[in-house]
DNA sequence: TCTATATTGACACTCCACCTGTCAATCTGA
DNA sequence: TCAGATTGACAGGTGGAGTGTCAATATAGA
């Protein structure tokens, strides 16, 4: 019964936690992305072509969750400054792909180099099977909340 | 150097994961706030002043690391619908202290108790070990961002 | 006790990250 | 071939913040 209510308001803490870790890690991005011109939401969109290679704005906002409207106001930014460019798609000839250039891509890995040094430097501090565990756990309970607020409750 | 990548690759998914994370938590919140009238800040807010008792509102802007005048509005509103009440401040005469009012503590407890029994649902289904190891990795991480951020890089 | 400094409440304004709705063009599939 | 879906583009809205400022009040130091 005590264990219980010490897991429960554990796993409560887990879920709460997420916001300032978030938070954190964002002004932590942000700090990084000054003077590029980017934000964090852009630099998530370029992430995501750059993992892929070239996407339409339709599965950019599937991939991140996010309204198509909203991803292709984003994009047309990116167009407009030349860090994407419009590829054709065969599979949808008025849908094109959007693609790196060579400036949005340099400058992407640019920035992804950055925060990943940053993070090897804090993983030194962490123990692998536990972070490993925190992966797992954070990954299985969004899963099972989103599901849950998704569905009836 | 294998294993030293896939740990960092691994702390990068679980900084990531914190978003979808963070909107589940807050959208199955939401769902349960409906028709209360209160939105997910605004229980922030009233959790706040539940657990302590009663708080100034630059304490609560404190605590949940926003600006007084952001927590001023809620809390205004929250007056108006007579969910809290002033309560002298024996530090600060022009100050008052906010605190629940049985409408308000008995609207925040029902929202609570709600929740706690859906993570208790979910605690169910997790280790309590990998749960508390969870907590402590995610708390640490999110301190050491959130100094990173604020500090120099 | 007086005064300089800090704190607070209130208000106005701005910004960002989204969402919704709509339209015309184009595409796809039965 | 044509109805229904997908897409790009645009307009407008919302909520959760931040910033700046002002006047009122408090507090602490000389």
């Amino acid at each position: 019964m005590y264990i219980v209510m010490m897991k429960s308001d554990d796993l409560y803490n887990v879920i709460w936690m997420s916001r300032p870790l978030m938070q954190a890690a964002e002004a932590l991005v942000e700090k990084g992305l000054a003077g590029t011109g980017l934000t964090v939401r852009t630099r998530a969109v370029l992430e995501m072509v750059l993992q892929h290679g070239q996407l339409s704005v339709p599965d950019i906002a599937h991939h991140l969750s996010i309204k198509r409207q909203y991803v292709q106001v984003m994009i047309n930014e990116t167009l407009v400054e030349g860090l994407t460019c419009k590829v054709a798609n065969p599979r949808h000839k008025s849908s094109p792909l959007i693609a790196l250039t060579d400036k949005g891509r340099s400058l992407t890995e640019k920035v992804m180099a950055r925060e990943k040094s940053i993070i090897a430097g804090l993983a030194a501090d962490f123990d692998a099977r536990d972070i490993s565990v925190t992966l797992e756990l954070t990954s299985a309970l969004a899963r099972k909340l989103k599901m849950l607020a998704e569905e009836g409750v």
